[in-house]
DNA sequence: TAGGTTGTTATTGGATCCAATTTATGCCAC
DNA sequence: GTGGCATAAATTGGATCCAATAACAACCTA
């Protein structure tokens, strides 16, 4: 996911490994996350896991309290449209950092992630193209702050989006797929006032459709 | 600086004074930092100093390389112009989402940290005040992801807006002081359309003030 | 029986020690 | 004299052990 060479072996491969975890919902937002557990399980000890909570932390993927512990955070609807409102301004900046370093076979590529979305219409298959198109539409942006805080918030609010997505199903798939479309086509037109422009409307319909679901945000424990 | 009360007592405590050191000055970009050196000049082993790295490095005001250590990231003028372009899309939302907040208590003391920059014009003193007078205008935010955001911002930039005051002087005291009333004028009438208009330009114009400086980003070692 | 208190257990934080990697230095060959 | 290579010193990464703090439970008292 994000920056892997920043970090030596052992702590990068167990942040990794939560960080994966975490994202594809095997560890759930509250669920305590015990050192010792996780040194048996992924292998070494407990310093390196310590190490590798804090690269979470910094990520906001998890909360550490001091002699506490570190726990996946739960966010309320608040934070996570606050969340999605950093979201719409952070990355129209980061579509216009790329667009012109965009190549045709970067256009290629991202055309080809939106066909697959378009065939298969599985949740969890969803939640990863959909990811895939959106970075993939900003791999011309070579600012590393901006594009670790875009990585940040995507995976701050992924929990909610797949939450969002098992309980609604694929029935918005059209509308995302129309604004996946129009972004596209402003893109290969080079045209980044509209493309900023369609990926706000996009990013910000989200929002709208997220906090009208409060029922999202329950423990469910 | 930031939440001290999400780490325990020797990382959080070695962390403060690492940073402070930093946002200060003493430490230059591109310095190096030996485990063993912070272990010994602030006490405690190499552990918690390990720990504190990891928390800068988070705040983006360290670069961790694998069995390279630590050290001040050096930033080129395009990182810093990008820095500002974030800064220009976020601090605008954490004003907005402050402001229905601002009591007039927080109003005054807004106030009053202008009146004591437009008579003391000492580079590090105007630097301080200048940050207080922003996070002043944000206490009502109480988003913490935004607000961690942009303290993030404002961290990674200071060492390269302490050199251009330094270059410059206080000859664009008038401005700012002009800018930053326009601000408070807006705050106090609860206009917060006028009051982004206000923070973007004055970010904004600060960053083309300092892409026009590239001397700023000469290493000078 | 409910609430508070105390003692026990579990978990995290910190220190020291050892291994692995990198960087610096000096030597040799060309 | 310069470039490359080997060796040695310095520095970081990881593991184990011990201390401190918090969660938990049982007990006693009102």
């Amino acid at each position: 996911m994000s920056d892997a060479s920043t970090e030596s072996a052992a702590s990068s491969r167990i942040a990794q490994a939560l960080r994966d975890d975490i994202l594809n919902g095997s560890i759930a937002p509250g669920q305590r996350l015990r050192q010792e557990d996780i040194a048996e399980r992924l292998g070494g000890s407990r310093l390196p896991v310590r190490e590798a909570l804090r690269i979470l932390a910094a990520e906001g993927l998890v909360q550490i309290e001091p002699n506490k512990g570190a726990r996946v955070p739960l966010l309320d609807p608040g934070e996570v449209e606050t969340l999605y409102r950093m979201r719409e301004r952070l990355e129209p900046l980061a579509l216009s950092e790329s667009m012109a370093k965009l190549s045709s076979a970067d256009l290629a590529e991202i055309s080809e992630i939106q066909r697959r979305i378009e065939q298969g219409v599985d949740v969890t298959e969803f939640l990863i193209l959909d990811r895939e198109f959106h970075m993939a539409t900003y791999t011309g942006c070579s600012d590393e702050h901006l594009m670790l805080s875009v990585v940040r918030l995507w995976n701050s609010t992924q929990h909610y989006r797949r939450a969002f997505m098992s309980l609604t199903g694929s029935g918005r798939a059209q509308i995302v797929n129309a604004e996946h479309r129009l972004l596209m086509e402003a893109l290969e037109r080079r045209d980044a006032e509209d493309a900023e422009l369609y990926l706000l409307g996009h990013i910000r319909r989200t929002r709208k459709e997220l906090v009208r679901h409060p029922e999202i945000f329950s423990t469910g424990s």
